[in-house]
DNA sequence: TCATATACTATCCTTTTTGTAAGTACTATC
DNA sequence: GATAGTACTTACAAAAAGGATAGTATATGA
């Protein structure tokens, strides 16, 4: 077991204000997630996050200038753009797999609580 | 390793959301986290997190109701109370822990990135 | 009585975030 | 030529979040 005493818990404040800065808000994480089950264009991305035009736009670039996601231009008919996460992204793994848990464990206790 | 399908990762859409509706925003996680080495008092807490009375209390009234702090008052000569956290709160640990580890190594990138 | 300390609360205001609706540019199809 | 699909961008508005400052209530000590 750890220690949690008052220094440790002060470089672990910054470490999380650190994650939050790139992957807190509404959608990073959601998208991130989303990118999972493969590359998607840009609508796409938008119909299945359930994310205005304007506000994707945004958070993909910011997503792409911290590296977590890669955007490449595809020579099609209608110019098509697809948007992939990269090894990076991986990185967050651990952090994405652990939300998850928590969202299902803390969701089943809700419900049970209601019952 | 697991599969990405477009349906799995729908349900982890929703786990995140949920997730992001108890402990997102700006404070969460932060307080947890200074909460971990110790009960603390209203202002102490107020200090040590940096954070203003008015946004510390609506932030504790909130994972209060949550149930992942508690909160005692004691009997003392000027009244004080003490903020703790709450056994359900410890559920979060793998959230925390995955988020300060991403926090470490993401700055030491960005460090490495500057030489 | 004045100052100080605890724990807030209230008021006001600024910033940030998010959203809606519409528009641009390009190509292909009807 | 009108319509539609791709990928955005722009202008505007609303809402949420955050912060500064001051005030309330209680009690202790100088």
């Amino acid at each position: 077991m750890k220690k949690h005493t008052v220094e440790s818990c002060a470089k672990a404040k910054m470490a999380i204000r650190d994650t939050l800065d790139i992957v807190g808000g509404k959608w990073k994480l959601v998208l991130i997630s989303v990118l999972r089950s493969g590359k998607k264009g840009f609508n796409e991305l938008s119909r299945e996050a359930g994310i205005s035009p304007r506000i994707l736009s945004k958070e993909l670039q910011e997503l792409e200038m911290n590296g977590l996601v890669s955007r490449t231009v595809c020579d099609t008919k209608p110019i098509t753009v697809q948007y992939e996460l990269t090894d990076y992204s991986q990185t967050l793994n651990e952090v994405l797999l652990a939300m998850e848990k928590w969202g299902y464990l803390h969701r089943k206790k809700i419900v049970q609580g209601i019952k």
